[in-house]
DNA sequence: ACAATCAGTGAACAATGTTTACTGAGCAAC
DNA sequence: GTTGCTCAGTAAACATTGTTCACTGATTGT
């Protein structure tokens, strides 16, 4: 699951030299992906870029997907702290719903190629399926703590994992609009997204 | 725009054959995408099934992205009638808003890899943005004839727009977690879509 | 000084999308 | 019925992809 590694002052140099130009391919293919897409990413081409041999970059990763995979944990472990970020500075339940979810559809708009590459992917793969699952259950827990504090109330079979989903729903659901249908039309449109964002809250706090 | 055509039967044989195989170039091409993905769908291998040699299929469409384009042109025209053919079974605005939206959600559960062709792909491709405006403009109006009914209230910049907007994100949002996150974590999902759909509806209905 | 490890190379391989010169069956015109 | 032409489909090539593998030479521990 983790792969625990010791701190960068007690590795040798050499294993030093190693991971930094893994984390220079790393970086370089994040790049590249967020100036051509993903469609159009290739392994010669970072290679290229990085002055390398395709070959060589199979001393690091064992397939383009494994790389991309990599990158794509990069920007989840990114989009997560910025999500974070914003959901600590809130001290109702409301708040870090409303904040998370605006850091999430901001995110999004930010870096719309990451975004791309972390949920508009063909469905069914490990590695992402996981850690969405993680995001799922930090959500859910938000909402049972806003329940637990009266501050969220259920009604019937509109229950916490209810209220979670439909969070997580509407919020995905504008982001991902945002960033494929609707890319500049309007401009006010953060101020509609959270609009509509507090509408939901309201619905489930009294 | 639109590709003008005579009638079937005023068209020569040859033409009616020419016609009679690019529907079957297309329609096995929908199918071998059903079947493996988007991703691994490769215009020899459909040559190859249709008995035919890959540079023959470029005689019906110019590239192979003209090819993915038909067929997602043909996805569309199914979703649209899909939808339009339970919206037209409502008689409140409410209702058209619920059950086209539920429909959307089956479809794209019943229709994984054609939801991911149409609405999952690289933002800013030409086809499918206009057939997407053309949905946004149908929701738009229904919304907007509800609230000349008066069944639809607005409140402030929570307009016909916003609630139109409103609608589609989190139906989207919900068809595009069922499809990717939640595949088959619980079995209830259909009626909590329902339930969540109707509380949005709620949120601007007297 | 020596041997060994191993990061990186270069060439090859298979599979992809696409182009192009060609061929031969079917159709219109005489 | 013969002729000639159009054009659907072919075969082979090309460029570009991801991936493998025998090799090599500098770095490293002994």
């Amino acid at each position: 699951m983790f792969t625990e590694q010791p701190p960068d002052s007690e590795r040798s140099p050499q294993a030093r030299r190693l991971a930094q130009t893994r984390e220079a391919i790393l970086q370089n293919a994040r790049q590249m992906i967020v100036m051509q897409g993903i469609e159009g990413f290739s392994i010669r081409a970072l290679a290229d870029s990085i002055d390398y041999t395709p070959g060589a970059l199979y001393k690091y990763f064992s397939s383009k997907e494994a790389l991309v995979d990599a990158v794509r944990a990069d920007c989840f472990e990114e989009l997560n702290n910025y999500i974070a970020q914003q959901v600590l500075t809130a001290v109702t339940t409301s708040d870090m719903l409303l904040l998370g979810g605006l850091a999430y559809i901001e995110y999004a708009r930010q870096h719309p190629q990451e975004y791309h590459l972390m949920f508009n992917m063909e469905p069914s793969q490990a590695t992402s399926g996981e850690q969405r699952a993680i995001a799922m259950r930090t959500l859910l827990q938000i909402v049972q703590l806003g329940i637990a504090q009266g501050q969220i109330v259920v009604q019937g079979a509109y229950d916490a994992a209810a209220i979670a989903y439909h969070c997580w729903a509407i919020v995905h659901g504008m982001a991902s609009l945002q960033t494929t249908v609707l890319l500049d039309e309007r401009h006010d449109l953060p101020e509609v997204n959270r609009l509509i964002l507090q509408k939901v809250i309201e619905g489930f706090t009294p």
